[in-house]
DNA sequence: AATGTAGTCAACCGCTGGCGG
DNA sequence: TCCGCCAGCGGTTGACTACAT
């Protein structure tokens, strides 16, 4: 079965590891203890380094790991932290109890991420983001609203949303990507919509309307009424999750900002924390068809009065 | 049914920082 | 202060699996 057993050049096995193996790792362990990690694999009769055993013993047969489907508050908790942390896995893992630093990370790089980029959102700085790569997203949200059909847009719909803050939170997204595309000169030169971005010019002026809070921020992205090192804003007394309030200046990611660690200790309410039932709504990917509706009609709207 | 491709995740690798001599 | 040892951490790899063609 599997793959055969393999050994580095001084006779140490690596692989995966079996079940007689884990056996032994296990009864040694909850016999003595680890101890000395480097000392174990001779002590507990085992063919590895102590490094493997560590790591095999913390991933995966730890008593209290616990394994399968991260849930929804677990997802949030992960989406917050690293926001706050950045790829400090081990220190994100001590807040999930029974969650390793490695499947976190993996969690991380193969579900939380692409979420995250279907959300508008770069995963590293959780900022909105204002790259090709959102271009590129641009055509498919579009694709998708036009999809459905015509579904009979309202100006009283569309007003409506106004009120909802997930929805004034998309339309900052789009605003602040539509003004990355139209302001910036290296942008423009990369623009693949090329002379169409005139139209984006007016589409932005359209938004303006429809969000004029958010159009306050995207005039001063620099941010008086928002702090954007701070994550305490809101945006006419909506709670705006932090990635999109910070509006428009994506931090590199090197610039997470400093942390004094003992941020372990805040609470999941501080300030700094997002009420991450307003996240759920801005998926892109998994967007209902009523999303799909609201956008449609927003691009509607702004198409029909564009023209006017 | 066979093959190709993409996604997942256990495990490895190399680096860093803490600690003791 | 320097040096070596060690545990822990984060990035990366690659075997395995699921799904698509």
């Amino acid at each position: 079965m599997g793959r055969p057993p393999c050994y580095d050049e001084m006779g140490v096995k690596k692989g995966p590891w079996t079940p007689e193996e884990d056996k032994k790792l296990v009864e040694y362990i909850q016999r003595h203890g680890h101890g000395s990690w480097r000392n174990l694999p001779k002590n507990a009769g085992l063919n590895r380094c102590g490094k493997s055993c560590r790591l095999r013993w913390t991933n995966y047969l730890r008593p209290d790991v616990k394994r399968g489907k991260f849930s929804e508050d677990e997802e949030q908790i992960i989406i917050h932290l690293h926001s706050i942390l950045g790829n400090k896995w081990s220190t994100i893992s001590r807040r999930l109890p029974g969650r390793t630093d490695n499947e976190i990370k993996n969690y991380w790089n193969t579900h939380l991420k692409k979420k995250l980029l279907l959300m508008g959102v770069d995963p590293v700085t959780h900022a909105p983001r204002t790259d090709l790569d959102l271009l590129a997203l641009l055509p498919v949200l579009l694709a998708a609203a036009t999809g459905l059909g015509n579904l009979g847009s309202s100006r009283n719909h569309v007003r409506g949303l106004q009120s909802d803050p997930v929805h004034l939170v998309r339309l900052g997204v789009l605003q602040t990507l539509i003004q990355a595309m139209t302001s910036s000169p290296s942008n423009a030169a990369m623009n693949p919509l090329g002379s169409a971005s005139l139209g984006f010019a007016q589409l932005n002026q359209q938004l303006v309307g429809l969000a004029p809070d958010l159009s306050a921020v995207a005039a001063n992205p620099s941010g008086s009424s928002f702090q954007t090192g701070t994550k305490t804003e809101s945006c006419s007394g909506i709670a705006v999750p932090v990635a999109f309030s910070s509006c428009a200046v994506p931090a590199s990611p090197s610039t997470h900002p400093p942390i004094s660690i003992p941020q372990e200790s805040a609470p999941m309410d501080s300030p700094a924390s997002i009420p991450f039932e307003d996240w759920h709504g801005l998926s892109l990917g998994e967007s209902n068809a009523d999303d799909m509706i609201c956008w449609k009609d927003i691009i509607d709207q702004i198409c029909w009065t564009g023209q006017s």
